[in-house]
DNA sequence: ATATTAAATGTACTTTTTACACTTATTTTT
DNA sequence: AAAAATAAGTGTAAAAAGTACATTTAATAT
C-alpha cells in the first residue's frame, strides 16, 4: 500500500468528560489512570483510538467498558492538540461529552477502572489538559441547554418538575420563578404527566412525567431559549 | 524520551472550510489538489500537521500561505476520523471554518496554489469526505449567524443595510421584511452609520454603516434570534 | 418633465416574557 | 384530633418582542 511520506505521525485518543446528575447537583466521572506518567492521579476516561476504530466507536467503547451502558448520549466536544499536552508523547486528544443518568449507571458500576464521580464543583485537579476539557464541556452544556432539551438525558426515565428545575437552575447557576418554568416547559409538550407521586422530597409529592419520546426526537432541534441571562452564557 | 508502546500512530492533517461573500451569494474557495491520490481534483484547502504545531497554528498557515490575509475569523469545526476517509493512509482531519472578506482576499491572491471561489450551490465535487465537511459548516455557520453577530466577518469594512440583508438572505436562504429586519440589525447597536452611500447597486444609494468594534467585540455572545423559522436550522 | 428604481421609514396587532402571591395536599408535631 | 410545617401547584396583568403590512424619498435614466 502507497502511503504519504515524510510526515510525522501521532497518537491519537479520545476522552470522554462524562456529566451526571444526582437530583441535587451536577457531577462528574473520573478515573484514577493506569498508566504512567501521572499514574494515580484523576483524568478524565479515555483510551488510544484504536486501527479500525473511528472516534465515535472509541468513545463507545470507553463509556462501555467503564459503565456498561449503551446509546448514552455522546457528543463531540472539540479536538485537542497543543504539542506538549501530553509530556511523553505528543498526543491528540479528540474529546467527547457525555450525559448518562447516574441511576443507571450506580447498578452497572465497574469497579476494575476506580472510577468515582465527583460533584462538578468540588473536582480533583485533572492530568494534562482535562481540567480545560471540563471547561469548555460545561460552557457547552450550558449552551445548548438553553436551546435544546439535552438536560432530560442526565434524568431519570420518570422525574418530577421541580427536579428538573433543579437541574436547569444547577446548570445556568441561577433560579426561575416556578411558574414561569413549569409554563415553559409544558409549553414544549415534551412532558407526559404521570399517575404517581414521587413523595420522598415533599410531604405533598410532585407529580411524575415522562419524557414523550416521539416529540422529543422531532423537536430536539426546535428552541427553547431556557437563557437566564444571554450574557452569561459563552 | 520515553515513549507509549506499541500503540499505532496516525496522521493528522487540518482542513478548512473559507466562506467568502461577493455581496450577492455565499462562496467557498477550493484549490486543485497537488499530490496523489486524487491529483487535480477540487479540495478544501489542507495541509498535514507539523510537529511543533498545534491546529490554530496549522490553520493559520494555510489560511496565510493561500490567502495572505491574518487575523481571519477562524473556528474549529470537527475532528473527522472515519479509518478509511482517505485511502492512502488513515489520516485524521481536524476541519476549521474561516469567514473572511472576499474583496480582501482578491487583491491578495496566491496563485500558486490554483485555487478558486465557487458559489456554495454549485461548488464541484470534493475529494474524500470534504463534501461532508463542507455540509456541516454551512449548518455550522446557519447556527452560529442565528445567535451571534458572527456575518459580519464576511463583509467589507463598509456594508449597507441591504447588503447585510442579502447576506442574511442567503444564509438563511429566505426572505425576510425589511423593515423587520432594518429594525432588529439597529437594535443591537452594532452599526455605526457613515455619512457616504454606496450608489452602485441604486440609484438613491443606501448609506454605509461600519460594524462598532467594541461594542462587536463586548457583545458578540449577546444572541440575536434571527431565525426564520426555528425548524430549518441543524 | 416623467418614469424608474431601490432605500428608508411607522403603526397596529399578536405573541411571548416577566413579575408576582395564594391555595392545596400531606406529614409532623403537639 | 387539631395545628403547624413543608413544598407543590396554579393565574393574571403588564411589558417587551415579534410580525404583518404600504407609502414616501432620493437619485438616475428616459
Amino acid at each position: 500500500m502507497p502511503k504519504y511520506q515524510k510526515q510525522t505521525r501521532f497518537l491519537v485518543a479520545v476522552d470522554c468528560i462524562i456529566f451526571g446528575f444526582d437530583g441535587t447537583e451536577l457531577k462528574l466521572l473520573l478515573v484514577q489512570r493506569g498508566l504512567e506518567p501521572e499514574k494515580g492521579k484523576w483524568s478524565l476516561i479515555g483510551s488510544f483510538i484504536r486501527e479500525e476504530e473511528d472516534f465515535e466507536k472509541g468513545a463507545n467503547r470507553i463509556l462501555n467498558d467503564m459503565t456498561g451502558l449503551e446509546g448514552v448520549y455522546l457528543e463531540q466536544l472539540h479536538a485537542f492538540g497543543k504539542p506538549d499536552r501530553d509530556p511523553i508523547e505528543r498526543t491528540i486528544s479528540v474529546a467527547y461529552f457525555a450525559l448518562i443518568d447516574i441511576h443507571q449507571y450506580e447498578r452497572q458500576l465497574n469497579d476494575d477502572f476506580h472510577a468515582e464521580w465527583f460533584p462538578i464543583k468540588s473536582a480533583p485537579r485533572l492530568i494534562f489538559d482535562h481540567e480545560q476539557m471540563v471547561e469548555m464541556a460545561k460552557k457547552r452544556l450550558r449552551y445548548k441547554a438553553a436551546f435544546h432539551p439535552i438536560l432530560f438525558e442526565l434524568l431519570p426515565e420518570k422525574f418530577t418538575v421541580p427536579q428538573l428545575q433543579n437541574l436547569y437552575e444547577g446548570i445556568f447557576d441561577t433560579v426561575f420563578d416556578k411558574r414561569n418554568f413549569s409554563r415553559k416547559i409544558q409549553s414544549t409538550k415534551l412532558l407526559i404527566k404521570q399517575k404517581d407521586k414521587d413523595k420522598e422530597n415533599s410531604k405533598k409529592g410532585a407529580y411524575y412525567y415522562k419524557l414523550d419520546k416521539r416529540r422529543y426526537a422531532a423537536n430536539f432541534h426546535a428552541f427553547l431559549n431556557f437563557i437566564p441571562n444571554p450574557d452569561n452564557i459563552k
